[in-house]
DNA sequence: TAGTGGTCTAGACCACAGC
DNA sequence: CTGTGGTCTAGACCACTAA
């Protein structure tokens, strides 16, 4: 009695999606009452806890906010809070027209760092993956990616200078992105990226350590990343 | 049927204490298995869909992890992702000797920003709270708090020094903080606060806006915080 | 009082992993 | 095959809020 879905979508994502669609579309503005569990459960044909479901998940990201007695309500920001997404998909969530270009794109061995945050072997052959980022013509960040070259071993033919990394692992490696750990700091730009990211040297630069895992836990990708501190914000929600 | 508890604590977060006591105890190490939800669902006489619950929260704070098929598994300990703490809280959890010295404590108007963040008219009367923070006796980080001081008016004659001002919210004045939006950039150090913190000048900090909201929904603190980039770790976790 | 979200029941079928 | 987590049902009672 659970299979009406015509695609393979589980029901909450479904009516997850529909009222994502509804606040992008402007048909529901932010402080709009959103319909409550009970009625979303009717329109939808699903039972209660699914619609349930739907709308406290859609809570943890900031789309929404519930209250207690009264109802559930579009939330005010736009950034999606604690979200994992690529570049690309930050980008087109915000309407910027973005652009990358590769710095450096080979395989190589004995990076200690790349291979210890995998859990990899020491030697391992790594895909190093370079790329500056910039938005509106204006250089924005340098992301160094690593990758195993043993469970990507084609990646460097993809032209990934228009492709999206995200899309292109989870569409031809049928690598499913779980989450990612992140560790931030700050640091000074030394004078190769203060070059790069057209700033002076010395300059506060956000540092991104970022290891992204599959669903199985298994870390994927290890990414190092410099952020213009005065091109970028990075916005974060915390819980009690 | 459901008032099985002897406090009023819901059955799901019985369980959760249940768990986090037996890994913090060290009876259950990471990487280990925990008891499966069927199993939490016979050995607290709860349905499975509140052992569920139990699980899935546990997941999205970092404690454990799921594997479809496989089981549940303690986390590598790191850090609590995401997971709003005070500055008291944080250093207790890293058993590391804290303390606090109050640099500014007054009420005070006409303070734009902070009127704002706090959703304030801008000519309200705000408690403006700056506190130097130390570990191990080395400067740390600056924390400076606004409250409303219509809604916390004998706030300044707690001894904040000693009193942690989550608890003595929590406490005193039944608030119940619920979570909080951060804005994270990066930043060089000017004179005045190089000098607290004991690093030089133009030194890059991590700076943090930070606004905590009650579980009504209500912003009640804001923070803008500078924290030493050598001493300060901001480790997040992200979901897709 | 009526409506909302918060918690909970006692099951069910599915997809997936390991043997 | 068994056991796991992922999704779902068709209800229930509670605490809270507003009219």
């Amino acid at each position: 009695m659970q299979r009406k879905s015509r695609n393979g979508l589980p029901a909450y994502q479904r009516i997850q999606s529909v009222i994502r669609k509804r606040i992008d579309a402007g048909h529901l503005r932010p402080g709009d009452v959103v319909a409550s569990e009970r009625d979303l459960a009717k329109i939808h044909e699903v039972s209660l806890m699914t619609a349930r479901h739907a709308l406290a998940s859609l809570e943890r990201e900031g789309v929404v906010e519930r209250r207690r007695g009264i109802g559930t309500f579009v939330a005010a920001p736009k950034i999606h809070f604690n979200k994992l997404m690529s570049y690309t998909e930050q980008m087109a969530s915000r309407s910027l027209t973005a652009s990358t270009k590769i710095l450096f794109a080979k395989v190589i061995r004995h990076e200690q760092e790349a291979t210890a945050r995998l859990s990899l072997p020491p030697t391992s052959a790594i895909i190093k993956l370079e790329r500056l980022r910039s938005a509106v013509d204006e250089p924005f960040a340098l992301e160094t990616c690593y990758l195993s070259h043993a469970q990507f071993p084609d990646l460097l033919s993809v032209p990934l200078a228009r492709e999206s990394l995200f899309a292109t692992l989870e569409r031809d490696y049928k690598v499913e992105l779980g989450y990612a750990d992140e560790e931030i700091d700050a640091t000074a730009a030394d004078p190769r990226i203060a070059d790069l990211l057209a700033v002076p040297r010395r300059e506060p630069l956000l540092r991104i350590r970022q290891v992204i895992y599959s669903t199985q836990g298994k870390a994927v990708i290890y990414v190092l990343g410099f952020y213009r501190s005065d091109r970028h914000n990075l916005v974060i929600r915390r819980f009690r």
